[in-house]
DNA sequence: ATGAAAGCGCTAACAG
DNA sequence: CTGTTAGCGCTTTCAT
C-alpha cells in the first residue's frame, strides 16, 4: 500500500460564524422563545397571532435559522431518523427495496442511516464491532426504529434488538417473536415462474434453491412445488438442488442437477435467486449446455442487470419498490405509538421476458 | 396500486423501562455523575481512584448504561457520525468505494448516513427537497462532516455546502474551492488500458468517453490522448464520442463511432466507463459487430459484473476501496480541525484481463 | 481525587 | 394569544 501523495492545504476546516439559535430568533422578533419554537414548528394546538408568526418567521429567514436536531431529539426523543440494516449494498435483489425506502423516507421527511452488515468485517471482532455498532444506533437514541432487510435468520443481533423491544421491522423475512414484517408473495412469484414455463411447453422443470435457512426461500420452493403439482407435474427429486445464494451457489447447484439426472436432465430451471442464475448461466456455459435451446432459466426477482447475461435472463418482477416504501411506513408508524403489523406486499408479480426461456426443443405432446 | 393486507396485530411498539442514565450510574455507585462521566469516557486528563472507577464501571454494567447520544452532541457538538452522498446505490463503480468508506467508518466508530441523491425524487420539487434534505443533515448538526461522492459539477447544492465552511470531502472530484479531495489517478488508468490494448498490437484505438461535464472524465481523456501519443499513434477523430455515463450512453456512443467511421472503423474500444462498456457491448453485439474478434473493448473501473457480460470484458481496475478509506480519514481529520488536503489515491492499478480484448484481427505490422 | 454548578438549545406544562 | 419556568442527559470549568 504506497503512501500517499498528499498537499496539505491552505485554510482550517473550521466553521465560521455561530449558528442562529431559537434565541436570536425571539430576540430579533421581540418575543419569547417558546413563541418561536411554537410558530416555527407551527404547532397546532396553538394559536399565535399573524403578525406575530410573521415577525418570527421574517427573523428566523434572517438568520437563516435551523434548529438543532442534538438539542430538538434530547427534548422530544425524536430523532426522525431511521437505520437500514442490508447484508451488502451491491445485491441486485436489494437495489429496488433500498430504494423504495428512501423515497418514501425523503417523501415522508426522515433521515436513513444505511449499514452495511458485511462492511462492518468478517474476522473475528466483527461481530463484537457489529453488535457494538447496532447498539450506538439504537440505544443511544440515535434513531427511531430500525428496518431489517434480509437478515439471515441466525443473526443473534436482531434477536438481541426484539428484546429491546425497540421499534423493528423486517423486510422481505418472517421471524417468530419479531411481530413486524413486510413481505412480498413469495409463494405467487414461484408460481408464476413455474407458470410461465409451463405455458411455453416444459413439463420436466428443475428448482435452483438458495440459503435454506431463510424462510423466503422456503416459500420460494414451495411454490414451485405447488405449481407443479397444480400442474399435474412430477418433481424428479435429482432435479432439486440447494445452495447459497451467491453466483457460485448458482454454478454448484446447476453442476449438481446435471451430474445427478444423468441421460435425464430437466428442460427448464426455476432460479429461485438472481445472482444464483447468473452462476447457473455461466455453468451451463462453460458446460456447452446452450440457454434456451437444451434448457430454459428464469430467474426469482428482476433487475436491469438481466439484460447484460447472455442471453438476457427472464425474470420474474416483484413489487420491490412497494415493498420498501411499505416498510418504512411501517416503521414510522411503529415508532409513533401504531400497532404492530404483518403486511404482505399485494402489488403485480409478472414475468420479464426475455431470452433465456423458451419452448422445449422437442416439445413434449 | 393494491390494498396490503395487513394484519393489525398484538402488543404496542412501545419501549419498556426507561433507559439507565449516567445518573443513575453515579447514584448506584455513590459517586457524582461528573466522576461518572469522566470514567466512562477515560477521560486522560483526570485520575480517578482505582476503586472508584471500578464501582463505576461496574455499576453502568449492572444497569446496561449507553450514553444518550443527543444529550452527548448536544454537549460536546460533535456527532460522530458523517453523510455520504452518492448519486445512486445501483452503480457498479460506486460499490468499492462505499464499501472502503463503511469500513474505515466502522473501525473508527463513526456512523455513517447513506444519502442516495436519485432517491430524493426527480420531479421539481425534488431538487428543494435535496437541498432540505442536505440542510437538514448537515445544518442542524446531525453529522461532523459530509462525504460527497462521484458529484455532478451542476450541484449548486455543494456549492452552497462549501460556503458554509462545513467539512466537507470530494470523492473522485475535484471542484475549484473546495480544499479537499481525494481521487484515484484517471490518467494513469486510462494510460494503463491503452497500453494494454497496445501491447496486444492495436494501432487503430477509439474512445468512449462519458459525462464530460465530470473532471474525471476530461482526465480520462486526457490519458487516452496522452497515451497515444506516447505510443505514437493518431486518435481519428471519428473514433472519439461522447455521451452519458449510463448503459444507453454507451450504446449510442459506439453507434457514433461505427456511424462516422464508415469502412475505417478502430480496432479496439477503450470505454472510461464500466457500465457505458456494457451497453456499448450490447450496440456491437446487435450490429453483429463480434468482440474481440472484430473489435476490442477495455472498460474503465472493475466490477464482478464484467464476468458475466459476454464476452466477459478486460476492465482496469483503480484502488476504489482504498480511496474510500482514504475519504473516510480525510473527513475524519478535517473534522477533527485538521488541515484541509487534497489527496490523489497511490494504489496499483491493473489491468484484470478477460475475454473481451485480443490482438487485431489483421495485426498490422 | 471528587463534587457542585452551570449550561448546550430546545420544547412543553402551566400561568396569565 | 404570549411569557415563565423547568428540565431532557450530558460534559466541563471551577472549587475543594
Amino acid at each position: 500500500m504506497g503512501r500517499e501523495r498528499t498537499k496539505p492545504a491552505a485554510r482550517r476546516g473550521g466553521h465560521t460564524r455561530r449558528a442562529a439559535t431559537i434565541q436570536d430568533v425571539a430576540k430579533l422578533a421581540h418575543v419569547d422563545a417558546s413563541t418561536a419554537s411554537r410558530v416555527l414548528r407551527d404547532d397546532p394546538r396553538q394559536k399565535v397571532r399573524e403578525a406575530t408568526r410573521e415577525r418570527i418567521l421574517d427573523a428566523a429567514r434572517v438568520l437563516d435559522y435551523r434548529p438543532n436536531a442534538a438539542a430538538q431529539s434530547l427534548r422530544t426523543r425524536r430523532t426522525d431518523t431511521f437505520a437500514l440494516v442490508i447484508p451488502t449494498i451491491d445485491n441486485p435483489g436489494f437495489v429496488d427495496v433500498v430504494r423504495g425506502i428512501q423515497m418514501e423516507a425523503a417523501e415522508r421527511e426522515k433521515l436513513v442511516v444505511v449499514v452495511e452488515a458485511e462492511a462492518i468485517g468478517a474476522d473475528e471482532h466483527a461481530l463484537s464491532r457489529r453488535e457494538e455498532l447496532f447498539a450506538r444506533l439504537v440505544l443511544d437514541g440515535r434513531v427511531d426504529g430500525m428496518i431489517v432487510a434480509f437478515a439471515t435468520p441466525e443473526d443473534r443481533l436482531i434477536a438481541r434488538l426484539a428484546e429491546r423491544s425497540l421499534p423493528l421491522v423486517l423486510v422481505n423475512r418472517r421471524l417468530a417473536n419479531i411481530p413486524n414484517w413486510v413481505a412480498v408473495d413469495d409463494v405467487k412469484g414461484a408460481e408464476v415462474a413455474v407458470e410461465h414455463l409451463v405455458s411455453l411447453g416444459h413439463e420436466r422443470i428443475g428448482f435452483l434453491g438458495f440459503g435454506q435457512l431463510a424462510d423466503t426461500a422456503q416459500r420460494r420452493e414451495q411454490g414451485f412445488r405447488g405449481a407443479m403439482a397444480a400442474a399435474k407435474l412430477d418433481v424428479h427429486p435429482a432435479w432439486v438442488a440447494s445452495t447459497d445464494p451467491s453466483k457460485d451457489g448458482g454454478r454448484r447447484a446447476v453442476a449438481e442437477i446435471l451430474d445427478a439426472s444423468g441421460g435425464d436432465p430437466p428442460t427448464a430451471l426455476f432460479s429461485a435467486s438472481l445472482v444464483g442464475a447468473i452462476g447457473a448461466l455461466a455453468e451451463l456455459h462453460e458446460r456447452g449446455v446452450t440457454v434456451p435451446e437444451s434448457v430454459s432459466l428464469v430467474a426469482f426477482n428482476d433487475h436491469e442487470i438481466a439484460n447484460d447475461t447472455s442471453p438476457p435472463l427472464t425474470t420474474v418482477r416483484l413489487p420491490n419498490v412497494q415493498m420498501g416504501r411499505q416498510a418504512m411506513r411501517l416503521a414510522i408508524d411503529v415508532a409513533d405509538g401504531g400497532d404492530n403489523s404483518e403486511i404482505m406486499i399485494d402489488g403485480p408479480i409478472e414475468v420479464v421476458q426475455r431470452a433465456s426461456t423458451a419452448p422445449p426443443r422437442r416439445s413434449p405432446n
